[in-house]
DNA sequence: CCAAAAGTGTTGAGTATACACCCATGA
DNA sequence: TCATGGGTGTATACTCAACACTTTTGG
C-alpha cells in the first residue's frame, strides 16, 4: 500500500481510511486486599466467542481520550469505582490474543484500597467480582499473560516504592502494612527490620489515636504523601 | 463491521462500527555507540505537518503482524537493519501527540553494536541519520517525550542486566566495556570496582587474542550469552 | 492472670567504596 | 626510554539479615 510511502503515522492520506487496521483497547488489572488475600477484579463477558467468560474490565480506546481516560472510563462502567491508583503495565500487540479481530491492548494496573467499593451494576457485562489472584478462574483473551505482568509489577514496585499508600486505607497500623507486604509479596517478613526500613524511610506519620482491639492496641499511621510515588525502599 | 458486535473489546454496539478509532503506530528509538558518543537515529520526515522534522522511525501497524513485528519492519524499511535488540518502552496515547490524528504509539528501545550498520535509503524519508543524545534536534510529535523515556530505560537497566552486550561488538575489551557504561551513565566509573562487579558475575568469557594497539594490548572478551538478559548487577 | 498481638536492639556477615602503583607495548 | 593505556589489592564504612524478649490490653 502506498500508504506507507507519504507518511509517518497519522498519514492524512484518504486512502488510509479504507485500510483496516488494528483497534486499541485498554485492559486495568484491578487489586486489593481483602481478608488478608490479594484479589483481583473480573468482569464476566456476555458477547463474543468468549461469552461467559472472566476478563479484566476494559474495552475500546475512542478518538480524542488518553489511554489513562480509557482505563478509568471503564472502571467507572465497569465497577462504578473512580480516583483510583492506575499505571500503564504493558501494550500487548499479538494479533490472534482476540480471534474475533486485532485488537491491540494497553495493560494497565490499577490499585484500590476498598475493595467494597466495586459496584457491578454495569449493563455491558454479565458479573463484576473479586476473584483471589492465587485462584483465578480460567481468563478470556491473552488475560492471564496480562494478570502476570501485572502481579510482577505490584511485587516489584512494592519493593522500591510506596505503591502500597494505594492498597491502604487512609489510616492503618503498622502489622497491617507488614502484611500486606507479607501477602502480596508471598513471604514472611521480619517486623523489626521491616520497621525499621519503612521508618528510615520518613514516609509515614504517626497518628494521634489508637487501634482497639482484643489485644494491645496498635499505633495508627498514615502515608506523608498518599498516591505519590517516591524512590527506594527495601 | 459485524466484526465488532462479536467481542469484549469492541464492544456490540453496531453504532461502534461507524466510530473513528485510533490508529497504532510504533516508534523505535534506536541507540548505538559512535566514537565514545551515545547516539540515536532520527530520520526526517517528509510529509504531513512535520514535514522536514526529525523523529524516530516508526509508522502505522498493520492488521495481523505483532507490535514486535511491525516495529522491525518499519526500521528495516528506515535503515535496513535487521536483528537487533528490541524492548517495548511504553505506550504514548495523547490524543493531541499528532495533530493530524489520534495515533497510539507504542514506544519501544533498540540497541545495535555497529551505527555503520544502518543505510538510509528508504523512500519514506528524506533522510536518515545518527545524532549525539546529547544534542538531538528538535523532534516531530512528541518523540522528545519518548526519548527521555528509552533514554532512562536503556541507563536502568544497565544497572541490573547484562543489556550492554546489544551495544558492543561480539569481542571487546575491558576498557571497552567500561567505556560504554562510562558514557552511557554520563559517570566516571571506579576501573577495579567495575571490574570486580563484572567479574564476579561470570558473564564475560576471555578469549585468547589480545587487541594490539599503540600501548599495552588488551585482553579480548565476549559475553557468555549474547543477547539474552540476565538479572542482577550493579 | 493468661492469651494474643504490639513493640523494641544488637551483632555478624557480606557488600560497596575509596584509593595508587606496576605492567606491557609501540614508537 | 618514554608515553600511554592495561591491569591489579586492600582497608574501611555501610548495609542487610538473623534473632527473642518485654509490653499492653481484653477477657
Amino acid at each position: 500500500m502506498a500508504v506507507e510511502t507519504l507518511q509517518h503515522q497519522a498519514s492524512m492520506d484518504a486512502r488510509d481510511a479504507e485500510v483496516a487496521r488494528p483497534k486499541v483497547a485498554v485492559d486495568t488489572v484491578l487489586f486489593a486486599i481483602e481478608g488478608e488475600r490479594l484479589k483481583c477484579y473480573l468482569v464476566q463477558l456476555t458477547a463474543g466467542a468468549a461469552a461467559g467468560k472472566w476478563a479484566f474490565p476494559g474495552g475500546l480506546v475512542r478518538v480524542g481520550e488518553t489511554l489513562d481516560e480509557a482505563a478509568r472510563r471503564e472502571l467507572e462502567d465497569a465497577a462504578s469505582l473512580r480516583d483510583l491508583y492506575l499505571e500503564q503495565l504493558f501494550s500487548f500487540g499479538d494479533p490472534s490474543r482476540d480471534p474475533g479481530a486485532h485488537v491491540v491492548s494497553v495493560g494497565y494496573l490499577g490499585l484500590i484500597d476498598d475493595a467494597g467499593a466495586a459496584i457491578s451494576r454495569s449493563r455491558k457485562y454479565a458479573a463484576g467480582r473479586w476473584f483471589e489472584v492465587a485462584r483465578l478462574p480460567a481468563l478470556a483473551y491473552d488475560h492471564s499473560i496480562i494478570a502476570e505482568y501485572a502481579l510482577r509489577r505490584l511485587k516489584s514496585k512494592l519493593e522500591y516504592t510506596n505503591i502500597a499508600c494505594n492498597l491502604l486505607p487512609p489510616t492503618f497500623s503498622f502489622a497491617e502494612l507488614e502484611e500486606l507486604y507479607a501477602t502480596v509479596l508471598e513471604r514472611p517478613l521480619d517486623r523489626r527490620n521491616f520497621r525499621r526500613r519503612i521508618m528510615a524511610m520518613g514516609l509515614l506519620k504517626r497518628l494521634p489515636g489508637k487501634r482497639r482491639g482484643a489485644h494491645r492496641p496498635a499505633a495508627l499511621y498514615a502515608f506523608r504523601q498518599r498516591s505519590v510515588q517516591a524512590i527506594e525502599m527495601l
